[in-house]
RNA sequence: GGAGAGAUGGCAGAGUGGUCGAAUGCGGCGGUCUUGAAAACCGUUGAGGGUAAAACCUCCGGGGGUUCGAAUCCCUCUCUCUCCGCCA
């Protein structure tokens, strides 16, 4: 959320950076802007009734101790008509205050000045490109055929005890998932993440706070009897151990990591693309998330992005990196970067990867701050990284690295899966 | 799922209708004393809105109600604890 001083102090630059986000916010800001004239007014119309009840309650009180009742009779009325006047204003005020947080809440987070012009994907600018791509030989399958080759995922049961998009992982094909969860985990925590477990479900507060919802609301699983959402990645109750809270200074950076199983309904989604592992209704990410001084957001954001090179690196997987153009960043995100890593069977690019810094964005929408040196409250910066999600690494390493042989494991995953060939 | 108890400032914990935004203790901050520290003593110490600064307004788990006036009374929701039941 955006915070209204500043739609208030400039709202042409707003509308004009939403504009690279391909929204035109004009009407909205304009909107917001009657809307909190408003509120102001009522408020202050309100704060003057409310003394002035004050004022007389106090006096009535007094009346009462000294025996003078009769006295207090004419004050009585007089509060009371106040207070119908005042139930008024505060029903009015509420109103305003309600619908203006509904615009805002419909306000996009404002893109980083570095972020590129462009519609869609397509736009998205290549920053660097990182290993060799592999050339297999003219009978190399794609991963799904590669997963009932060697009995290492069951996409078909999966079907049938779930629905489509909730595969089984079955002996090596679980372990190598295993293995995977462990070695990220265990790289996060050496780079000064603290590990935490968190619960798979959270509450509409939550989903509010990190801004799923309203946005995203078709993506989330709801259990509607309890009304809870499955999280769509541990982001959400990871930032959200954090909502409401006063940091102090000394408390940043908060470093924290989770692993979680994620859940996504990928509503509309259909075809080749969705393959096998390319699309899932449930898969598994390790995420990394840091809550910062906003001094420091975007070294940050670069040491996240290099952290998560350095674990491509060591899978020895080639990929991209990709800064995403104003049309294809998130609500939330004021600037994302993008791993890629290339799926040589289907001659593709898979996004592995997302890291993005939030700036206050999602700190406005969960009352998160801290207070500086000088004893003032301001909200915090967030950023996050998936680090990294397994389904699509799962199927770059089983096409990457089939052979004749079978698929050979990398070397930095054998003291985690024991085995160093799926045969 | 059943029965009961509770939710107050960073923490502990008073407060059952009228200067209560809230006693007291601990903690924090500043000072006196000290070579320094501890102890002792003095002062200070919640958040949000509002203002040029004040004034002023709101907040005692959330929401609603009674009353001229609510931390205090009533309703409701959420959460916590205790006992019973069920259970990985």
């Amino acid at each position: 959320m955006l915070q209204i001083n500043r739609i208030k102090e400039d709202p042409k630059t707003i509308i004009e950076r939403l504009a690279i986000k391909q929204l035109d916010a004009t009407a909205v800001v304009e909107k917001i802007i009657a809307l909190d004239e408003k509120r102001r007014h009522t408020q202050k119309t309100l704060d003057d009734n409310l003394s002035e009840s004050n004022i007389l309650a106090k006096e009535i009180g007094l009346l009462y101790k000294t025996g003078k009742k009769e006295a207090a009779e004419p004050l009585k009325v007089q509060t009371s008509n106040l207070k119908l006047v005042n139930k008024e204003l505060t029903d009015l005020l509420d109103r305003t205050e309600k619908e203006l947080h509904q615009q805002l809440l419909l306000l996009p987070n404002l893109p980083h000045k570095d972020v590129p012009a462009g519609r869609n994907d397509t736009d998205n600018v290549v920053i660097s490109e990182h290993g060799i791509l592999p050339q297999l030989s003219d009978n190399a399958l794609p991963h799904w055929e590669l997963a009932s080759r060697y009995h290492i995922i069951d996409f078909e049961t999966g079907a049938k005890v779930s629905g489509a998009g909730f595969p089984f992982y079955v002996g090596k094909g679980a372990k190598l998932q295993r293995a995977l969860i462990s070695f990220f985990l265990d790289a996060a925590t050496d780079s000064g993440y603290t590990e935490y477990q968190t619960p798979l479900m959270v509450n509409e507060a939550s989903g509010y706070g990190t801004g799923q919802l309203p946005d995203k609301d078709g993506q989330m699983y709801h259990v509607t009897n309890d009304n809870l959402y499955l999280i769509p990645t541990a982001e959400v109750p990871l930032t959200n151990i954090f909502r409401g809270n006063m940091l102090k200074e000394s408390d940043l950076p908060i470093k924290i990591t989770a692993y979680s199983a994620c859940f996504r309904r990928e509503a509309g989604s259909y075809g080749k693309e969705v393959r096998g592992l390319n699309r899932l209704h449930q898969f598994d990410k390790v995420e990394i998330v840091q809550i910062v001084d906003p001094e420091k957001s975007y070294e940050v954001l670069e040491e996240m992005k290099s952290y998560i090179a350095s674990l491509l690196d060591a899978l020895e997987l080639p990929y991209r990196i990709v800064k995403l153009c104003g049309g294809d960043l998130s609500f939330t995100a004021a600037l994302t970067y993008d791993f890629e890593v290339f799926s040589a069977a289907q001659q593709r690019w898979l996004e592995v990867s997302s890291v993005s810094n939030f700036e206050d964005f999602q700190a406005n929408r969960m009352k998160l701050r801290f207070k500086n040196s000088n004893n003032k409250s301001h909200p915090v910066h967030t950023l996050n990284g998936s680090a990294l999600a397994l389904p699509r690494i799962l199927a770059a390493l089983l096409e990457n690295n089939q052979n004749s042989y079978g698929i050979s494991i990398p070397k930095i995953l054998v003291p985690y899966t024991k085995f160093n060939m799926i045969s």
